[in-house]
DNA sequence: GTCTATAGGCAGATAGAC
DNA sequence: GTCTATCTGCCTATAGAC
């Protein structure tokens, strides 16, 4: 694996781990083990830019996983069920889900950088339109399709909040409960 | 007003639009117009001290707040509509919902810190606690109620990042229009 | 492509005069 | 209770040798 790979994979765990502002690129350096000229011989803008690349790193990562969880599954409901126990598995096992949400990072770049927050936008509105399109199969209009599938997104979003906050995984098995209502037609 | 209720009020300010990482004491005593000495004399440990002041203040505020306009409305479904328009009317107006929601201030805390994460675990609990007992009046048994209460939160509290993510109020009008499926018996 | 050394600034925090 | 002055340490970033 090449040093800029172990950079970025290194500094997208440290960055959904503690946020932006709370990693140094002392701390990241020192974990890959190389020194400030070579982070900078890889990313030459510094730490934003190295930013933009975990955010690219982590789009691919999440995207390809639901993707994959949906075409595993012949319904919505049983994919967005798959999608919340593989969090819950996930919370119980590390503690985080780090791997699903650029929530955590992104709450203190969001008001400063823009090309940051339009990032986790495109990554939202992926993700809901991969739920949204599973919905239009099962035979919901596209309109209808489209405001479960955001209010499902948020839901889980905000589920990942309490998990955090609460140090259980109870609110994300409570939403996995509850979220069949809304496909009731 | 006295000196440190100014400091408490402009910090929480700060915080809730920049994150606690986002936000230098130096910044702090320039808005208030006092020194550091100053700042210290009423916060001796500092920073995270006045954090967890700021945090309470926000506690009581918004429990006030969705209080009030939960004994304002007959139903539950009306509270949590007319809790969700104040929200989209303060987004409109300040692009902003900073007064609802540690989220925004803690993501690059709660790992850090066992006094800011369980005074975000005891918010939410209150305001669950609030809708769910709406949600008990409304005739819903305990159990329903709690998950119910619990999926409603969560579904605004993710509808805030989207709002905030994608610079637009939508995202909460259409969970404000989704939610009432979930109150069908 | 990776290293060492260092610049320049701001962070949080403290001491002591008034 | 508020001020000034200052300390120490970390931050991002750069320059230049190898």
């Amino acid at each position: 694996m090449d040093t800029k790979s172990i950079i970025i994979d290194t500094a997208t765990t440290l960055f959904q781990h503690k946020g932006y502002k709370g990693v140094g690129l002392n701390e990241i350096i020192k974990e890959c083990n190389i020194t400030k000229g070579s982070l900078y011989h890889h990313f030459p803008n510094g730490k934003e830019e190295l930013l933009i690349a975990c955010l690219q790193s982590m789009d691919e990562a999440i995207t390809t996983d639901i993707v994959e969880i949906f075409n595993r599954h012949s319904n919505t409901l049983d994919a967005i069920q798959g999608t919340i126990d593989k969090l819950v598995t996930n919370f119980e096992r590390e503690g985080t889900v780090a791997g699903y949400t650029f929530s955590s990072l992104v709450s203190d770049m969001a008001s400063l950088s823009e090309p940051v927050r339009n990032a986790c936008s495109s990554l939202y509105e992926k993700i809901i339109g991969i739920v949204s399109n599973k919905l239009v199969a099962d035979g919901f209009s596209q309109e209808t399709a489209n405001s479960i599938a955001l209010t499902m997104t948020a839901s889980i979003e905000g589920g990942i909040l309490l998990c955090l906050t609460q140090k259980a995984s109870d609110p994300l098995k409570t939403i996995s409960y509850v979220l069949p209502v809304l496909l009731k037609k």
